[in-house]
RNA sequence: CGGGGAGUGGCGCAGCCUGGUAGCGCACCUGUUUUGGGUACAGGGGGUCGCAGGUUCAAAUCCUGUCUCCCCGACCA
């Protein structure tokens, strides 16, 4: 309705790429930091990642894999040992070079030239290479297989064009890293790997993903093959939210991972090597924000219900935070999706409409607040932040139930709400996937005349090397890229788009982030 | 890294062309009045005008350099 005073000053239609950097400061979430595509993540931010850190960490534990640390730095020349990678990576790669400063002249403070490390480090970018050592440390026999390793860092890549979440310099992940006797057990895990992101950002993250494979121009630097989950943004473009490799024997050959088989013979491990970043966390953003601020599905959320006493300065107030705090008690108890609810009870001094529209900004999946007279009538005042508005008057669709209901209802409340944003986000999808596209003008024209084109899936006849660059130069021509192959797609039936040759699979074609 | 735009109290901005050492709205603090809901009145605190040089009697304003951010492109999770 056009009379709804929203709580963002900025539309989703509007300016997709200012809203989302609204939503960012008005949530709280994140700031700049001064370092150049560096971000400082704030409490909520953070609670949010620390939210989805746990989550895939127990889907990891779960899947028989182990946690571990290796180094930040990284020696070149244990980096430089698979060529492809290192072209890969090697123009955005942040390096040490001494180990101490001195003062120059003018006060400031220079490297030592005395202090030159012999060999410089590279800061991990990803740790494929490192691990890989510690691996040919650990492999001995195929006894010693598969071995499973997990481990949660910050790594830096240096971006030419960054943006919060989505793109920054440094960024935390989890790298998963696996070595393995043979191909198939060795795709089997990068598979299992990919139904994990899918079955995390679905359920937790409410995020609906296609899984499947990239075609060879996305590949990682170094893999043999490369798989990802696609997201689609509320703008349409398409984000690539998590990715599993397999990495062939190449790593294990630059690293000398090797077992001695059963048969007294040397083999190199097929390794694999999966990561979800914070750049889910932007997806989180694109995906359920809207013009109101954030929306964070309860499994994701650090305060699934927010508590909200209407306070006034007077002696009252005490009897009013006590019923609060006899709701906050109740709830604290209760499980929902697994879990204890999450509730806080803010107390702090300040208007409760004031703080109210924080937490509407942030995107509390439920807010309560309550007054004297809802003290006095035994009822709260809720709100569901995934249905924020009375479409009548255009006021917050506040509900009044007794305290005690409530305390009852808000477990499936709270589930009702992971589940419809779920929904609401993958009818946005389905209804924005086309097919039976058959022509590279239709095509572009799809692409060129709409504003919310979406995706499209088409037949192709899966060309590698030159053809597909000049494929991928077509693409490009319209600012379009390949998503992926899904896993589960229909048979192909026609001839290839780009070729006219048979087609041989059906793959998604999107503007990207 | 190329093209464009921008950096002034927490946020959003004006001032810059025509140099004379800062102003508005929101937020914040205090008081009053109120108060079932983002919306009262009055007073008040907070800014080396991104940073570094230069020109000048004098620079937020002019010049040079540099850093950071935003948009587009190339590159990428």
């Amino acid at each position: 309705m056009s009379n709804i005073r929203h709580a963002l000053n900025i539309k989703r239609q509007d300016d997709f790429a200012q809203w989302y950097q609204e939503v960012i400061s008005a949530a709280d979430m994140a700031e700049e930091s001064g370092v150049r595509g560096c971000m400082v993540i704030k409490p909520w931010g953070y609670g949010i990642w620390e939210r989805m850190q746990r989550l895939l960490d127990d889907r990891i534990k779960a899947a028989g894999i182990q946690n571990a640390y290796f180094p930040i730095f990284i020696p070149l020349k244990n980096f430089e040992r698979e060529a492809d990678h290192v072209e890969g990576f090697a123009k955005e790669m942040a390096v040490v070079t001494h180990h101490r400063l001195i003062a120059d002249r003018e006060g400031g403070l220079v490297p030592d030239p005395e202090a030159k490390l012999e060999e410089p480090l590279v800061v991990r970018p990803t740790s494929e290479t490192i691990i890989g050592d510690a691996m040919s440390r650990w492999v001995q026999s195929w006894r010693d297989l598969p071995l499973k390793l997990n481990q949660w860092a910050n790594v830096v890549r240096w971006e030419m064009r960054t943006r919060m979440f989505l793109r920054t310099s440094e960024f935390l992940w989890q790298e998963g890293h696996t070595a393995h006797a043979n191909a198939d057990e060795a795709r089997e895990e990068a598979m299992r790997a990919l139904e994990m992101y899918r079955a995390f950002a679905e359920e937790d993250v409410a995020m609906p993903v296609i899984a499947g494979e990239k075609p060879e121009n996305e590949r990682f630097p170094g893999a043999t093959e490369t798989w990802s989950i696609e997201a689609m943004m509320q703008d349409g473009k398409a984000l690539q939210a998590g990715t599993s490799h397999y990495l062939g024997t190449s790593f294990a050959d630059a690293s000398d991972i090797r077992y001695q088989d059963a048969e007294g013979g040397q083999q190199l491990c097929h390794t694999v090597s999966w990561g979800m970043s914070t750049r889910m966390v932007g997806g989180l953003i694109m995906t359920h924000g809207d013009d109101d601020g954030l929306r964070v599905p309860p499994k994701l959320a650090p305060h699934q219900v927010v508590i909200l006493p209407m306070l006034r300065d007077k002696p009252e107030d005490a009897a009013l935070i006590d019923y609060c705090e006899q709701l906050r008690a109740a709830l604290a108890e209760k499980w929902t999706l697994g879990e204890p609810i999450r509730v806080l009870l803010d107390t702090r001094p300040g208007k409760a409409a004031a703080k109210r529209w924080d937490y509407v900004r942030k995107g509390a999946p439920i807010i309560i607040e309550v007054g004297g007279r809802d003290m006095d009538n035994g009822v709260v005042s809720l709100l569901r932040r995934d249905s924020l508005w009375n479409s009548e008057n255009g006021k917050p669709a506040f509900h009044t139930p007794s305290r005690k209901e409530a305390a009852e209802q808000i477990p499936a409340m709270l589930e009702d709400i992971q589940s419809s944003l779920f929904a609401s986000a993958k009818d946005r999808r389905d209804a924005n996937i086309t097919r039976g596209i058959t022509e590279m003008d239709a095509l572009a024209e799809h692409f060129r005349g709409s504003r919310y084109p979406g995706w499209v899936e088409v037949e192709w006849s899966k060309p590698t090397g030159e053809s597909l660059e000049k494929v991928v130069e077509q693409l490009k021509a319209h600012k379009l890229t390949f998503r992926n192959v899904a896993i589960d797609a229909e048979p192909v039936s026609g001839t290839c788009i780009f070729t006219g040759e048979p087609a041989k699979e059906r793959i998604y074609v999107a503007r990207a982030y």
